[in-house]
DNA sequence: GTATAACTTGGAGTCAGCTCCAAGTCAATC
DNA sequence: GATTGACTTGGAGCTGACTCCAAGTTATAC
């Protein structure tokens, strides 16, 4: 029996998994601690398996950071990818287009940026106002050295 | 003599510049505290007063910031909106192009996020890989509460 | 001359999000 | 049955970016 046929029947280690996904070990125990992942299913009531559905969770949870969202925040959108029904939960339905709004805001923000390196490499001057944005500073992703 | 009058002769208060750069008194003097703003001019050797063009540096602070640059990245950055000549340093030069491709892998990230909130929406369904980035995960603003 | 207000300083505390560690379990190999 | 390796747990420590505080100064208002 192969290794992949070993994981469609078995799941993966955290080894893998963290291999899999870019999420360190620690910080998927972590996200487990905090209840942003569920508790993982146990091998012999002690190592964690995760399957492919549980990778893909992690990889959405990895792409949600990206966009500057903190882990809190996150969780209605975990609970969307599980249990799908969306127009079901109109109050978690508006959340989510208060975010994609301000998602929207953050690309503005972002290009505005480009914008500044723009004109400063062709001119060398920066004119003022650059970036005047009307959402809030808040709710922007952190940065990880190493 | 007009309260603007006096701004222009002997500039802004911290509270004032707190006011109006929307950064918190305590926030601006920790930036000068860690290097990031230069020493403030002083009047009578203690309060800091600000000019136009240092309100125009914050400004550009907050506006790095909200594109996730973490402050210590976004010191050659202040420098050049200062010195202006680009051209004259290569390094940064290459430095700048390489924080711009990094926002524009940010802002196709977002784009993705924005993309998977539009599916979720019309269907209820999600495709996995919603959100492969070339970049690293690292380099993006932090969240505020209150 | 005293109270008030706006500032100063240095340093301590806070928070999110990890990251690391010590001590222990458990299975497989030598 | 001792060693090895992959895991487990709880909890301590770390980093960046603030945020708050106490004690002191200095100017103006009464």
């Amino acid at each position: 029996m192969s290794l992949a046929d070993a994981n469609i029947i078995q799941g993966y280690s955290i080894k893998e998994t963290a291999e899999r996904t870019g999420i360190p070990e620690d910080t998927i125990r972590y996200y487990e601690k905090i209840g942003l992942l569920p508790r993982a299913q146990r091998k012999g009531n002690s190592h964690r398996i995760y399957s492919d559905q549980d990778l893909e969770m992690m990889k959405l949870i990895s792409c949600l950071k990206k966009t500057g969202m903190s882990l809190d925040d996150m969780r209605p959108y975990l609970n969307l990818s599980l249990d799908s029904d969306l127009s079901e939960y109109p109050e978690l339905h508006e959340m989510i287009l208060n975010h994609k709004q301000k998602i929207l805001e953050q690309i503005a923000s972002l290009q505005q940026i480009v914008d500044f390196i723009d004109t400063k490499i062709e001119h060398g001057n920066l004119g003022p106002q650059t970036c005047e944005l009307t959402g809030d500073t808040r709710k922007m992703p952190e940065r990880r050295k190493r």
